[in-house]
DNA sequence: TTATGTTGCGCAATCGATGGTGCAGGGACT
DNA sequence: AGTCCCTGCACCATCGATTGCGCAACATAA
């Protein structure tokens, strides 16, 4: 009666118990047991059966025997970052809402460590893989190519397969623009005024470039190189790029596009060091959203990668027919000044316990 | 000759590629084959041609036969918040660190979806479970009970299984000292300048309340009990109270004690509204980390809770035989004023690259 | 020469679920 | 009665790795 205490009861117990075959309950229990003409009361008695022992189907098994797992993969560059925790977050909740079950794994941007856990969760016959701001998307690639195991580069294209990454060009466009737009048209921003700091030369940084200077020649008439400064995805460089221009010109630019929320995390540092002086007049951009970026005395515009609707186009795309390596560009969201501290979420919670308002 | 295109390479065809048995291979392939008596030239030989044909071990067979499956689970409430984060981050580290995969899921602090995914996560065979600040502790032990599923309480304990949680008297003690400590020995606190605000009944909030009141009295001679306003973990019911209490007195209490990140949040909110203001003589005191809080214009001291040796703590437990439902308390640590927004991490990356410089 | 080890490895059952195939029984129709 | 079809289910090979057991070949000891 009592169930067997430790030992999960398998298919070929409820077999017995209902006098039917394991094929049998193992068709009512997988769904499949319209398709084999299973009467509906032998399904509605295994089913009672199952519910009564707690059956639940040994996943291990089944993957074995269909060579699929119901494990998708995300690669992870870090996991302890704004943006990234979000893909982490929204690709959890999608994955799940499949009936899918998400590992994560970060991989440090290390093109053999990227390489080996793919490998690694090939192993385990993942269903898919996200590859997310890989330093090696093709190499990862290639690994998963070999085991026939579909994949979407995710925040950095590949050339090898399906990607989904932000829009820098149209996010950078609007950022720029937004900047200009913030000053009032008796003080308006002239082109000198205007900078950008921090990031590399990669391929979102490009792309965010290009769209600083578009804006800033269809705007001004003009725009010179020197007025980006990348310093790349550091908080230290970023506070003596700072640091530099202040010196320069003995005031910072009255607008400055600030490039990751690792380089405004300089320029914060920045700001410890220059607490009296006055930021009035001043507007800063930031291509990445830093909640607490709102707090500060002088408007902060920021760009909000989408996360949710990237991790909502590559499931997409996971079920359309396996397609050519095309780039989807999701468009950014623009977060206008001082809205970042109040979410949506504040409404919608009992004020015991809102977890899910999001701090930070 | 090349490997088959999209056929994994098996122990089988390693068997007719070698002479030798599947069972041999799998001996020398699995590292068993010194107990089996194999001779080190067929073992050499075999692992040659494993790496040759790209051999990897499929796991849902090994995990079936063994049952069990190299995985490793990890509830959590929620991702995308700063203190589980670094749990998850930390996590996922250790278990790769021991070979194993790590899978995280967050169940928003619901005990239906906590023992459900419990159940889920079983069905793949995981070799142990953690479960982060539960609802429910107790309930997902009965899941895993009755699966003989090794799992361990974090952050928030249970009665039924090893609980390794912050020491949150500790952590609420070193806090209010440091608070009625950073004022100057000519301005020094008084007792009703000292506030705590922020969170809600629960084992926490209740021993950080504690210490609250017992430094209080210690220091003071006397605690009474409305010096605390627990207004649950909402940013916005937070910043009411800050709200409230200004109104009451003309002024911010001189110290407050804010409950989390959450609460903390409430509080910057709060200094929007209030932006005028004169803070200087004021000091904060946050049980979180929020690592921007180093930039305002006045102390703010946190506690940062130790996810790293909690999950550290969690891992060596699973390497003792199975004990019996023990609280292991973890120290949490205090980060000074001004101390946030440089990481050690600056030092050692190269300018061009460092993302493991967390800023959020 | 016979008893006793030791070395090196193969055999075959097993983990639990799946799905192609086949087959018995019963009804309908010619 | 013979043919055909449909219903409802059982049989059994299979996925790939693991492991208890056994056995041949050779060495050593008595």
């Amino acid at each position: 009666m009592a169930p067997d205490p430790r030992k999960k009861t398998t298919i070929y117990d409820l077999s017995q118990l209902s006098g039917a075959s394991p094929s049998t309950v193992s068709a009512v229990l997988n769904g499949s047991w319209r398709k084999r003409r299973i009467k509906e009361s032998t399904a509605e008695e295994i089913q009672r059966l199952a519910e009564e022992h707690q059956y639940s189907t040994n996943r291990q098994a089944s993957g074995l025997r269909r060579s699929r797992s119901g494990l998708i993969g995300l690669l992870l560059p870090i996991y302890d970052f704004h943006h990234f925790s979000s893909i982490a977050q929204s690709f959890e909740l999608r994955a799940r809402r499949r009936g899918l079950c998400p590992i994560v794994v970060s991989t440090h941007r290390d093109p053999a460590e990227e390489r080996a856990s793919a490998e690694h969760l090939i192993s385990y016959s993942i269903d898919a893989l996200f590859v997310c701001g890989a330093a090696d998307p093709d190499g990862v690639h290639e690994v998963c190519e070999a085991a026939g195991v579909r994949h979407i580069n995710l925040d950095l294209s590949g050339t090898r397969a399906p990607s989904v990454v932000s829009d820098n060009y149209d996010g950078g466009r609007v950022l720029t623009e937004a900047l200009i737009d913030a000053f009032p048209a008796d003080a308006p921003l002239t082109v000198d005024e205007l900078m950008l700091i921090g990031g590399r030369e990669d391929e979102a940084t490009r792309a965010r470039v290009r769209a600083f200077h578009d804006v800033r020649s269809t705007r001004f008439g003009r725009s010179d190189a020197d007025a980006v400064d990348l310093t790349g995805y550091s908080a230290r460089n970023a506070k003596l790029a700072f640091e530099r221009h202040y010196q320069a010109r003995g005031r910072l630019p009255r607008a400055v596009f600030i490039n990751s929320a690792i380089n405004f995390e300089g320029f914060l540092r920045f700001l410890t060091d220059h607490r009296g002086d006055d930021y009035s007049g001043h507007v800063i951009g930031c291509f990445d959203y830093v909640p607490f970026a709102s707090f500060l005395s002088f408007p902060v515009i920021m760009i909000r990668q989408d996360a949710e609707s990237m991790v909502a186009t590559a499931f997409d795309i996971l079920d359309r027919p396996s397609e050519a390596p095309v780039v989807h560009l999701i468009p950014p969201q623009l977060v206008p000044p001082r809205t970042a501290l109040t979410g949506p979420l504040d409404e919608i919670h009992s004020p015991g316990d809102d977890l899910r308002d999001r701090s930070l």
